[in-house]
Parts: C-alpha cells; sequence; structure tokens
RNA sequence: GCGAAAGUAGCUCAGUUGGUAGAGCACGACCUUGCCAAGGUCGGGGUCGCGGGUUCGAGUCCCGUUUUUCGCUCCA
C-alpha cells in the first residue's frame, strides 16, 4: 500500500470513528482548523498526561503552570516575534517563486553598491598611487548616476518600510524594473504583509482598545514567570517550568491534516541552568526525550534525531526528533539550547531584573535555558499513524479477509476495555453491566451487545481498545470471563474479580516510567 | 499564495450524449445465530460543497467561491 493512501485511508479513519473532525464542517470547515471527537480528546488527553506526569511527577525540579494566552504585547516585541513574524511576500506569476519583497529590493541596492566598488576599483588600478578615491566617486559620472540611483531607492525604500506601505513596495519592484531571478520575468503579484501572529483588541475602543496577540508559542508565558515561580517554589537551578497549552499561527500555507494548524496545542519545558552547563543539559533531555517516546512501543526505528545545522538567532544548539509518518521522517518535538536570549530581552524590555542569585557559587546572572517543546496534535498524529494497521486474517469459510487495528500503546488508548455478553439473554447483559459499572472508575469502559461477537471485536480493534471481555454462560457459573487481547487476537480465562488488577497492571504507567528511569 | 485534481447518504463510491438521485457498508426496530466483521424482515437518512449563469429542464455545461489532497513556496 502506498504511503499516500496510508495517509487518505488514516484521515478518513480519524473522521470515521470520531477522533478528529474538520472544523466548522456544516459551513463548508475553517481551513486549517480541527475539532477533536469523542475517542480524540480521549487519546489527546492521555498524551498529554503521559507528558505531565513524566515531567512534573518525575522530575522533583520540574513543576508546572499554566499561563494565560493573552499576554502583554510587549512580550513579543521583546521575543522578537513582531519583527520576525511579518514579513512583506510577493509572488512571480511566471516561476510561482515567492520572494521577501524587502530582500528583492535591498539586493537592488546592493547591485548599484556592487557597479560602483566595480567603478572605482577599475579607477583604482588605472591610477594607481595617485588614485584619490573621495575624488574619483565625488565626480564620475558613472558613480554619480549610480548612486542617485540608489539614493532614491533607498529613499522610497526606507520610507514605505516605515509607512510599512505595501503598495509602495510593489511599486518600486515595478519602476526599478526587479526580474524574477528564476523565470526573468517582471510578472509580479502584489505585495502581502503576512503576520503569523494573530491579534485583537483588549478593552472597548472609546477608551483607547490595545492590540494584544494570541500567544504563537506557549514559552514566553514561562520565560515571564520566570522568577514568580523561581522564588514561590524556592527552585533552586536547575529546575524546569512545565507547561501545555493551546497556541495560534496564522500560518500561509497550512497543510497535512493536524501536521501544520492554525490554532495547536503544545507541550513545552523550559529547563533553566548555570551558564556555561548547558550543553551539558542539552545532551541529557535529548536523550531523556527521545526515550519518552520510544518507552511508548511504537518501534524505535520510527524516530530520528536531525540537528539543526543554521541555528536560531536565540540558540547555540538545537535538534528535532522527528517520527516517520506516512508523508516522510516529520519533527515532533524540537529541543533548543536558547542561551539566555529570551530571560535577557525581558530584563531589557520590561526593566526587571531576571537574575538569579546561586547560594553555591555566591553570584548574581541570568540563567542559560534548554526548551523541549513537543506538538500535541503531531504526537497525535504520530501515534495514530504508528498505530493504523491493516492485516490480513483469515475469516470464517476460510477466506482472507483485511482487520483494521489501531495499535495505540494501551497506556494511551481511548478505550481502555470492551464488556460483551456473548448473547444478549440468559442474564448475560446484566452481569456484563455489572462488570463495567465496577470497572468504570479505573479507566474508561464500553458495553456494547449488538450485532455478532466477531463483529463487536473488530469494531473495538479500529478504535484501538486494548481488551475485550467476553461474558458467556460458564461466566454465570464460576465468575469467570475470556480476556481478548487486541494485538493477537489471543484469549484467556480469568476471573472477573482480577480484572481490575490484570488490567491497571497493564496500561499502568509505571511500566512506561521505568523505562524512562 | 500559484498550479493541478477532487467535493453526490455517517463511510466508500456509481450516476451514460443535460430529462428532477442509486449501491454496498454503516445506522434504528424486531426475529434468528452465538468467540473473531457479511442471516432475515422492515425502516430512517441526500435541496448532489456553496452562489450565480446558460437551458423548457443542470449532479451533469459555463463563471465565481469555499474546503480537502498533491506539487512549488514558507516555517522566527
Amino acid at each position: 500500500m502506498a504511503q499516500e493512501d496510508v495517509f487518505k485511508k488514516l484521515v478518513a479513519h480519524c473522521k470515521e470513528y470520531g477522533f478528529v473532525f474538520q472544523s466548522s464542517e456544516i459551513y463548508d470547515g475553517l481551513g486549517a482548523v480541527y475539532d477533536y471527537g469523542q475517542l480524540g480528546v480521549e487519546l489527546k488527553n492521555n498524551i498529554k498526561k503521559y507528558w505531565w506526569d513524566s515531567m512534573v511527577l518525575l522530575n522533583d525540579n520540574v513543576v508546572g503552570i499554566d499561563s494565560a494566552i493573552f499576554m502583554h504585547p510587549t512580550i513579543w516585541k521583546a521575543s522578537g516575534h513582531v519583527d520576525a513574524f511579518s514579513d512583506p511576500l510577493i509572488d512571480n506569476k511566471d516561476s510561482k517563486k515567492r520572494y521577501r519583497a524587502d530582500v528583492l529590493i535591498e539586493d537592488l541596492l546592493a547591485k548599484y553598491d556592487d557597479k560602483i566598488n566595480k567603478e572605482v576599483e577599475k579607477a583604482a588600478k588605472k591610477f594607481g598611487e595617485a588614485f584619490d578615491e573621495t575624488q574619483f566617486r565625488e565626480t564620475n559620472t558613472r558613480v554619480l548616476e549610480n548612486q542617485q540611483k540608489r539614493n532614491e531607492v533607498h529613499a522610497r525604500f526606507a520610507k514605505a518600510l516605515n509607512d510599512a506601505n505595501l503598495d509602495e513596495l510593489k511599486q518600486i519592484i515595478v519602476d526599478t524594473e526587479i526580474v524574477c531571478p528564476v523565470s526573468g520575468t517582471r510578472n509580479w503579484t502584489d505585495v502581502r504583509q503576512f503576520n503569523l501572529m494573530f491579534s485583537t483588541e483588549m478593552g472597548a475602543a472609546a477608551d483607547g482598545a490595545q492590540k494584544i496577540y494570541l500567544r504563537p508559542e506557549t514559552a514566553q508565558g514561562i520565560f515571564v514567570n520566570f522568577l514568580n515561580v523561581q522564588k514561590t517554589g524556592r527552585m533552586k537551578i536547575p529546575f524546569g517550568i512545565a507547561q501545555i497549552g493551546k497556541a495560534f499561527r496564522n500560518e500561509i500555507v497550512a497543510r497535512q491534516f493536524i501536521f501544520r494548524m492554525r490554532e495547536f496545542e503544545q507541550m513545552e519545558m523550559q529547563f533553566f541552568v548555570q551558564p556555561g552547563t548547558e550543553l551539558e543539559w542539552f545532551a541529557k533531555w535529548k536523550e531523556t526525550r527521545m526515550k519518552w517516546h520510544k518507552a511508548l512501543g511504537m518501534g524505535d526505528k520510527k524516530y530520528r534525531f536531525h540537528d539543526h545545522d543554521k541555528l536560531a538567532h536565540y540558540a547555540n544548539a538545537a535538534t528535532d526528533i522527528e517520527y516517520e509518518m506516512p508523508f516522510g521522517f516529520k519533527e515532533v518535538e524540537g529541543i533548543h539550547s536558547r542561551t539566555d536570549f529570551d530571560l535577557s530581552q525581558h530584563q531589557q524590555f520590561s526593566g526587571k531584573k531576571m537574575q538569579y542569585f546561586d547560594p553555591e557559587k555566591n553570584e548574581n546572572y541570568i540563567p542559560f535555558v534548554i526548551e523541549t517543546s513537543i506538538g500535541v496534535d503531531r504526537m497525535f498524529l504520530s501515534i495514530m499513524s504508528g498505530a493504523y494497521t491493516e492485516e490480513l486474517v483469515e475469516g470464517k469459510d476460510g477466506a482472507k479477509e483485511t482487520r483494521v487495528v489501531l495499535q495505540i500503546p494501551p497506556t494511551l488508548a481511548p478505550v481502555k476495555l470492551a464488556v460483551l455478553p456473548l448473547v444478549k439473554k440468559d442474564g448475560l447483559p446484566e452481569k456484563a453491566r455489572e462488570i463495567v459499572d465496577n470497572l468504570k472508575f479505573d479507566f474508561n469502559c464500553q458495553y456494547d451487545e449488538k450485532d455478532s461477537i466477531g463483529k463487536r471485536y473488530r469494531r473495538q480493534d479500529a478504535i484501538g481498545t486494548p481488551f475485550c471481555v467476553t461474558v458467556d454462560h460458564q461466566s454465570i457459573e464460576d465468575n469467570t470471563v475470556t480476556i481478548r487481547y487486541r494485538d493477537t487476537m489471543a484469549q484467556e480465562r480469568v476471573n472477573i474479580n482480577d480484572l481490575q488488577s490484570i488490567i491497571l497492571g497493564k496500561i499502568s504507567m509505571k511500566e512506561l516510567f521505568k523505562k524512562l528511569a
């Protein structure tokens, strides 16, 4: 089966069984926004719990917070998002290539400079020792011509940028006859500003409403609370702050189902360390995070690191944990050594000290930060795509048929147990209900009496239920049931009184966490 | 954002040269069987993505729009 077919089937499966729906579907949908259905929300919650507990419960030096989505607008100036997130873009209609309009114009300015410098070099060679560069620049007609053109363009460009005048940027490109480096044509679209941050207004317009942003990442909520948590929690470096929450980015191109959404959820942990020790901690978290993924048992080969060669301005080391999705290896989690960039910026913009007093070193410093950042929705997609399996099994009359089974790790499975009376009579439904009523406080149970038993098993396979318990006539006599395992379809007979401990043992996070220790 | 393809029942799809919608599965009720999806009977469900145009008549042709998928592009 081709990989894209797998992806198509996965998307259809998510819809059909209530994992993921498109947002606002009855109104034709909303681009790159999705809702989680009745089973999706269970899986998502389980993923979040697995992460949260492994961070906050397992590490006594990691604590959690839940910061607001709305934050003071200056935070996004300090973080660099206001500037970096809004590029003026222009497309060439012939080559279909997209460029940053400001970069095209800057390239043109550089070309004028090149021309002038070449004239100067030529003249310098010609006149040798006697060459007076200043005089040459002030008198040579070719130089002056280019210099004048350059100045004109530069002045218009600076003003257009200052006024955020997109039409003028386009006009400059038209007037200076800039061509597309690929197609060589001047067939341009209009310049569009695309700020990747969503904005809204706080307060009534009459009172001078303030423009505020929906956070494009949860990390800044941690940085601005760094000292609050450190002081009130009596935290000593090294320590971490974890957070799960929604973030929003107005993506130009949002694609591939829930892989890139405009509203998404992040699980981030910022770990504060002594300057100079950050690369050690980076290596440690890199290893820890990879273990966390592999502990799920989805197959070690499905994961790999992708170290960044080009680092962002704030980082001195960065790597991604990639998972093999149906459309290739894709980033699920990022681990970044962010230096003291964020805290320093906030210290500068807020005017408040963001320093930590280290009692061991007896000095104040701004800590360095290691960030682990994982997209819940990407994690969800990786689990679903890894779990989706089609098997050939032998049917009733010996014919081969396809069994669709979601091999979701039992700890994360939306429904843990289905209780099925073999027949809908002879007191079996009552017995089955009794079992559900007893176990539903411990984990998510389903009761199903409709259709043949085989059909009911397959239905549970399709939603990834790891255990099915079947109540038969023998159950009434000796209080035993059969427990059937999703992945092997094997069955064994156990006492009803043992069900709770058997299943709790198999879905317990403790088993997964042991692998992390 | 550009280009290509697609959008018909909950799902997968059929629907000939334009003549006012079908199948399988799923769903509901009842009967039957009872350990790996397919028994019987009956039933519910669609203004064919949305808007406009051509036509006596549009699921079918034309234009626009929206959503999805793929390619390009972008990803601090």
